[in-house]
DNA sequence: TTCTTGTCAAGAGCACTGCTCTCGAATGTT
DNA sequence: AACATTCGAGAGCAGTGCTCTTGACAAGAA
């Protein structure tokens, strides 16, 4: 669509500029509130009580409470996925398993940062939300992509342990879900690496729920640091890197 | 405090007993619209309807809103403790990777029967709600202790793998953690095997959110049964079983 | 430059929420 | 029978999402 591009790309008059421009500033202020309040408090009155605008008025440029709820969803992604990134690039180029860690960490750390953001893309789904597909199916897809591209440079590396976990066998069905990902994202990784990968990904985000979320309690880790660290390393053997 | 129990064992008194009996009735309206609706749209007075009451009713038998989050949570916590107190139980006796497996499946399956319990337990904090630690850490911490259970008993009948992952080692801080936790429960369980167990912990919640809060996706597995089956293997091989 | 067209904020209004208060009725105790 | 406690009903306050109408304003066309 080079019409749509185009459009975004310049704001010719001067209306569509101040318009693309409180659209920002809602988006802001709505991710100040989801930081404060929470995800099932954003309110669209009180960001419009924070642009110093009228509650109706916001809804000239955003359809309801769900779509400013998508927009929030998106931007929380590409964060995440920028933080990432920039991670996982400042990792030694061969260092797989550094770079592994490297991924964990800017994830937990992104996460400790933005409790809400965190909860609202990996938490709980908001009662009465469907987030629509065609639009954060990509950006929510950013984290995993550069977790299997770490394992499929190892493996082709020759990096990747594959007898990790010898006496686990894989059920044909299991296989036919890996096959179909391994073609749709052209991997050429062993369905053994695949599983494992999966599970590092769960467990990753299962530990940094559990802190995030308050699941640990208040006193039970000090260390949290030193115990994520851990974690990513045993993760890390568990995965063959 | 004898009274209290005697208070609670003999509802003498027919108003009482009717004030118990409308306590559980909504608490069980409760968990239908938890399940309906989803935590965050908890409302008192749709309650209050369903009970055929009018909404301040209610409010004589629950001071307000996060009370009854709260009987809710508890509610929750001990049928999961139930669920997974039954499933250990019938595995067999001296067989503690089962035992973990049964474990395991019993929180999957719970958790796949009651989402909105399951994401009011552990998933994103309801904002604004804080639960009160006196009344949910008893029955809030049931899973777990069942789990280090296992571990703890593997480990006094000799069948607890001690090398798994030799090059990982546990720093200081951490290991400060682990001995208080060690001293708190009377555990004789090494350091390596307390954190291995922390992490299958961590790691069994984080593939069962993924599946339940909808993180894979419509359909990029479709065979989630064996796909847990194999996290749980692995994870048993991990943690040392 | 005037006129038309489209965009915008404002405000009223509907239905819902949590929660508090008062009042009268029902109930159990003395 | 008299008293005290408990309970439900209803009104009311402040907040929410969202819709609709109204009037002001600015951009482009004649």
């Amino acid at each position: 669509m080079p019409s749509l591009e185009t459009k975004k790309a310049k704001p010719a008059t001067p209306r569509e500029r101040a318009r693309a421009q409180t659209l920002v500033d809602i988006v802001r202020i709505g991710r100040e509130h989801l930081a404060v309040h929470g995800a099932a408090a954003l309110s669209l009155r009180a960001v419009a009580r924070d642009l110093g605008v009228v509650s109706s008025a916001v809804y000239r440029y955003v359809q309801n409470r769900d779509e400013l709820l998508t927009l929030l969803l998106i931007d929380g992604y590409n964060e995440l996925g920028d933080q990432v990134d920039a991670a996982v690039a400042a990792a030694p180029e061969g260092d797989f398993a550094g770079q592994f860690r490297a991924l964990g960490r800017a994830v937990r750390q992104w996460a400790i940062r933005e409790p809400a953001s965190y909860a609202l893309l990996f938490g709980s789904p908001v009662p009465g939300y469907q987030a629509p597909g065609e639009r954060t199916t990509a950006p929510g897809t950013r984290v995993i992509y550069r977790l299997v591209g770490i394992f499929e440079a190892a493996q082709r590396a020759g990096a990747l342990n594959a007898e990790v976990s010898p006496g686990v066998v894989i059920p044909p069905d299991l296989a036919a879900d890996l096959e179909a990902i391994r073609a749709g994202l052209g991997l050429s990784l062993p369905d053994e690496a695949l599983a494992r990968g999966v599970l590092a990904w769960t467990s990753i985000f299962g530990a940094i729920s559990f802190e995030v979320f308050g699941q640990y309690g208040p006193d039970t880790f000090k260390a949290r640091d030193e115990l994520f660290e851990h974690q990513l390393a045993v993760l890390a053997g568990v995965a063959g890197l």
